[in-house]
DNA sequence: TCTGGGGTCCTAGGACCC
DNA sequence: TCTGGGGTCCTAGGACCC
């Protein structure tokens, strides 16, 4: 989807299009809304200038979104706000509102489905789609197929997006940056020289600031460099693995299969301070804030139905240095003291001298879980015994 | 200019088992 | 007097993605 949260945001303000749009900071609240249109009648009459401005943002929030034109300001997503209120002050500020961005969400991912029922879920605002079966789905090298999802896509929710048609999922991510916004381009194996290999080596879905910075290291920018590179010579310096996978990357390949259903493994819940605490001058406020988090979690599990087995914590200091602490319990939970117990037992693991900015709990080994009989449904991963396996026949040493 | 929140996967060492 | 080989699980950290 083009610039969703922001794509979406213009929908209930219309009078903002064309103008540069940041999503970022404070969420969105039914109340906060109901005030504004309590004031001005209709969200749609609210005057551009009674919008507020990026330039007066004071705290710690990142850019989820920026509309085409925020970004010619080089305004971009997981931009500090602080940053961005500097690079472009006049720009319209607007909170998040994650609920409608679902349920947007749902709707495209329907529309797809409808027409083309392979579809992997990358997250909100984004899917691979298998085209290979899909009536029609090979015409024209697959744009026509492109072109009437875009079309049923905009007739139901007003939005636009891009599409990539490729061979493979690689190569389709790629290309569906080419065109953007409204965009479609169609990346064909023997297009992969002319079309991937100019392009940086960062383009490559995997490889981030790490890896980007370790190939400019080697004198590798583009991704045509990197495919110069010998098999061996990848694997000595990124390993056995990740060599690997770099050198089929750089070459257009990738026999990843499109994944239509997934089960979760963790959920967790992470708040980030409006300043930063201490553990011991602020051990009230932490322990609320600890306290709610462990609830948070609980009630994502029951509402979602999972319970787990490794509780976890998460902290990163006032130097943004992070460290986590799990412990994997015998029984699985959903149950908010439960987490809050073994979470506690994980944060007294952990130095807590520094000044912390960030807290945050997580529940991992889930399985399907029914509240009314507390059993798992379903297959129930084994747990590893305990017992030394003494008068146990199965257990006797082979050789000693 | 100090950097959100929710995830997944990988690596590597140690415990423990046969 | 230093000592095999295979496996799984747990834990911590980190890279990366949307």
């Amino acid at each position: 989807m083009d610039a969703f949260f922001a794509s979406v945001e213009l929908l209930r303000y219309p009078q903002l299009k064309g103008l540069p749009v940041v999503i970022g900071g404070s969420r969105h609240t039914p109340e906060h809304e109901a005030q504004l249109i309590a004031q001005w009648g209709s969200l749609d009459a609210i005057p551009v200038e009674a919008f507020p401005r990026l330039a007066r943002y004071v705290g710690r929030g990142v850019i989820t979104t920026a509309t085409y034109p925020a970004r010619q300001f080089g305004v971009g997503s997981a931009m500090g706000m602080m940053k961005a209120a500097r690079l472009c002050p006049q720009a319209i500020l607007l909170p998040i509102d994650f609920v409608r961005y679902r349920q947007y969400s749902r709707t495209f991912k329907d529309v797809i489905l409808e027409m083309a029922p392979l579809m992997e879920d990358r997250g909100v605002d984004e899917v691979y789609i298998d085209f290979t079966l899909v009536p029609d789905g090979q015409h024209e090298g697959g744009r026509v197929l492109a072109a009437s999802i875009q079309q049923r896509i905009f007739e139901k929710t007003g939005l636009t997006c891009s599409v990539g048609v490729a061979p493979n999922k690689l190569l389709a991510k790629m290309a569906s940056e080419f065109n953007k916004p409204q965009g479609i381009s169609i990346v064909m194996p023997q297009d992969v020289e002319h079309q991937i290999w100019p392009l940086s080596c960062r383009k490559i879905n995997g490889i981030g600031p790490k890896a980007g910075a370790k190939l400019q290291g080697l004198g590798i920018v583009t991704i045509g460099e990197l495919a110069a590179k010998s098999l061996p010579w990848l694997m000595q310096h990124f390993g056995k693995s990740y060599g690997a996978w770099l050198h089929a990357a750089s070459h257009g390949q990738d026999d990843r299969a499109v994944v239509t259903e997934s089960e979760p493994v963790s959920m967790s819940r992470e708040t980030t301070f409006d300043s930063d605490l201490h553990a011991g001058h602020d051990k009230v406020q932490l322990g609320a804030i600890f306290t709610r988090l462990c609830e948070r979690v609980a009630q994502d599990l029951q509402r979602k139905g999972y319970a787990g087995r490794t509780i976890g914590i998460k902290l990163r200091y006032a130097n943004f240095k992070s460290v986590t602490r799990e412990i994997t319990v015998d029984a699985f939970t959903q149950d908010a003291g439960t987490i809050r117990r073994v979470a506690g037992q994980c944060l007294k693991r952990v130095p807590l001298e520094q000044s912390i900015r960030l807290l945050g709990v997580r529940v991992g080994c889930l399985v399907h879980w029914d509240a009314s009989t507390q059993q798992a449904e379903g297959a129930v991963p084994v747990l590893p015994r305990k017992s030394t396996g003494k008068g146990d026949p199965l257990s006797l040493p082979l050789f000693d």
